[in-house]
DNA sequence: GTCCTGATCCTCT
DNA sequence: GAGGATCAGGACG
């Protein structure tokens, strides 16, 4: 289990603007970094599902609103949106500008600032800190502030993972009504902090 | 362990 | 005005 992370090899906007089934699957394994004012906190990406443009459950299927506005920009940049009347999720917006696609993060490996995310939490156990949309943005101290902000730069961003591409398993998404059919989630075989099996 | 429900409000129709 | 890329807690077995 590689706890190493290399905070000055952050992902570039390259790996960002390329497909974005295949963005998702290689997301896993790379850390999530968030450089808070309260603290540094950080986890291992083990579950993603990509949101594709022609995909009915995706934001961006029936074209720009303003709220999904930040998917057909650039790549690398975040998606934070507010679901459910209480929560938020953090995507990764991927593929050419202009084109409506996101990777929506579903679950951490708690990696650094565990304390710090018990604390945001009000829970103890590491595998209840990161494992689901909300749960990780609240852990990481994710608002509705940083949707749009840059993730090749700080202080909220992701950086390589050490080590070997480990065994992602593909599957289909979850919560959603169309598309639910579609293999579109994928996570690290075996992780126990994923948000379902 | 599984199933069900309430909380809570922004966004688009 | 309806519905949603969710979570936590309680009932039940």
């Amino acid at each position: 289990m590689e706890k190493e992370i290399n905070f000055s090899d952050i992902l570039p906007r390259s790996f960002y603007g390329r497909d974005t089934v295949l963005v998702a699957r290689e997301l896993i394994g790379h850390h999530l970094v968030h450089d808070s004012p309260e603290g540094l906190t950080a986890g291992r990406i083990v579950e993603t599902e990509a949101y594709l443009q022609g995909d009915p459950a995706c934001h961006a299927s029936r074209g720009m609103t303003n709220r999904n506005r930040v998917m057909f920009g650039p790549p690398g940049y975040a998606y934070v949106y507010f679901i459910y009347g209480m929560y938020y999720c953090f995507n990764v917006v991927t593929a050419a500008a202009g084109v409506g696609e996101a990777v929506l993060i579903r679950a951490l490996e708690p990696v650094a600032g565990i304390p710090l995310m018990q604390a945001r939490r009000g829970r103890e156990k590491l595998t209840e800190l990161c494992s689901g949309p909300a749960r990780l943005v609240l852990a990481m101290g994710i608002t509705r502030e940083h949707n749009g902000c840059d993730l090749t730069r700080g202080p909220l961003f992701i950086c390589r993972g050490a080590g070997r591409p480990q065994p992602v398993v593909t599957t289909t998404r979850i919560g959603i009504r169309e598309g639910a059919e579609l293999p579109l989630r994928f996570y690290l075989q075996g992780s126990k902090y994923v948000s379902k099996r």
